[in-house]
RNA sequence: GUGAGUGUAGCUCAAUGGCAGAGCACUGGUCUGUGGCUCCAGUGGUUGAGGGUUCGAUUCCCUUCACUCACCCCA
């Protein structure tokens, strides 16, 4: 025997997590029309190009995560490693823009990264996304950092530590990077190994390094917050204005860096201690250039992500409220079965949940499978029951039974469970 | 990609270089056609796989696979 098993890092969402699940997503949906989202969904594959493009070259995701091959006529395609991509692709393809107000659009659905799986990280993981397209007002980014806040709220979710920062953008990126590297390049040697190469690839996730040996040097560091144009500070401070002004708490943290290219000005991260080392619930930022970059004409846009597995873990486990079996229908021979089977099936289109033993096994067996559903009531129909023309009801709970006549059965039924 | 830990019954886990164990679950009885609770009995194992050391390996060593955690990365 070698039974097949499922991928590593691919997992099966098995019937007592979909309950869960599926409170989390009808919660979600409330939420997000309230806002005013609409949902989209993009296909799982796209050309490869698109995330290349935009995601960035150099990144890790690009560079040694993507589940990339070629398609039938040779052309590479990748299963999608994050959504925002895809949705402004569609973005451009379908003309969604509405004159003078922005789109917003959220999503659902699978990514895949090729990573080594641990604790909260999966190869085959789940998003929820939102994206604002169009506008560049910072009230955007404080409606959509409501929208997220707002989101764990309702699922009563605490803990959570909203942390903001400004990327800065075209015009003041380039310098401040320059300032950052000539910062680094004098102790270049002191940095431990993954920063000497961060240093040549993004000398900016230096800032996010958690060794003992580069903290001291990364305290030091210029931040980016520091070194913004005129325009992309304002942004910044109005950004923050908002979010005081609709009370929602925040902390400034200089260091925080995104790992994806396309990010420019707003960045943030809602994080957790209660996860383990992905302590990143959900993340996002404003992405002013991407949709130039992909080749549609330049738009203001925001967005976040979140992680569903992640949210999972901290969501209520008391929240699944699973479905009770009402009805447990226990025929004691082949004739009673005969008899039974339609009933089983009537009753079911009167919407309550029933189910039927064997009639080959003993009243005993049969009772105890209606006791181990979890059933309310059984429905008992022997030889003798079936002469006086009657069935058997009885109360799993009080134990009290009554006796029904076959006549009507179905309406009887739904009457007395309903 | 790097490092560490763990693989024993369906599940959770014990044990010892010398016959493989418990709890839960399952099946039957206790209880003639009535579930849960009690008590009793029973089923269930190539100790992840392969090799080595040994009179003898589940235990020690090597290889391999799987899972887990951390690094990395990120949601």
């Amino acid at each position: 025997m070698n039974p097949i098993k499922a991928l590593k890092g691919f997992k099966d969402l098995l019937p007592g997590e979909s309950a869960r699940w599926e409170s989390l997503a009808s919660v979600l949906r409330e939420c997000f029309h309230a806002f005013g989202f609409s949902a989209i969904q993009t296909p799982i594959l796209e050309r490869t190009q698109l995330f290349t493009r935009s995601i960035g070259e150099t990144t890790d995701i690009v560079e040694k995560e993507m589940y990339t091959f070629e398609d039938w006529d040779g052309k590479p395609v990748t299963l999608r490693p994050e959504g925002t991509a895809s949705v402004v692709r569609a973005f451009l393809e379908h003309g969604l823009a509405i004159p003078s107000f922005p789109t917003k659009l959220y999503y659902y659905g699978p990514m895949f990264r090729h990573e080594r799986p641990q604790a909260g990280r999966l190869r085959q993981f789940h998003q929820i996304g939102a994206e604002i397209i169009g506008e560049s007002d910072p009230r955007q980014d404080v409606e959509l950092l409501s929208l997220l806040t707002y989101f764990f709220q309702r699922l009563e979710i605490e803990g959570l530590t909203l942390e903001i920062n400004s990327l800065g953008c075209a015009v003041c990126r380039p310098p401040y990077r320059t300032v950052l590297e000539s910062y680094f390049k004098e102790g270049l040697p002191e940095l431990c190994e993954d920063c000497q190469r961060r240093f040549k690839t993004n000398p900016l996730r230096i800032l996010d390094c958690k060794k003992e040996g580069c903290k001291a040097m990364v305290d030091q560091a210029p931040v980016s917050s520091d070194h913004l144009c005129e325009e992309c500070e304002t942004h910044f401070k109005a950004v923050q204005a908002g979010l005081d002004l609709l009370k929602i708490p925040y902390v400034l943290s200089p260091l925080l860096v995104r790992g994806l290219d396309y990010y420019t000005k707003t960045a943030f991260e809602l994080t957790t201690k209660d996860l383990g080392a992905q302590n990143a619930v959900a993340a996002g930022g404003r992405y002013d250039g991407l949709a130039e970059a992909l080749g549609g004409a330049a738009t203001p846009a925001i967005g976040f992500a979140i992680g569903i597995e992640r949210v999972m873990q901290l969501y209520g486990k008391s929240k699944s409220a699973a479905p009770k079996l009402k009805l447990f229908i226990a025929p004691l021979g082949e004739a009673a079965g005969e008899l039974l089977f339609p009933v089983l099936n009537e009753v079911r289109k009167k919407k309550i949940w029933t189910e039927m033993g064997k009639p080959s096994l003993a009243l005993k067996r049969q009772m105890k499978q209606a006791d181990r559903l979890g059933a309310e009531f059984v429905l008992i129909l022997g030889d003798r029951e079936r002469e006086e023309g009657k069935a058997i009801l009885r109360d799993m709970r009080t134990k009290a039974q009554s006796e029904l006549v076959l006549e009507n059965l179905v309406d009887v039924l739904a009457n007395r469970l309903t």
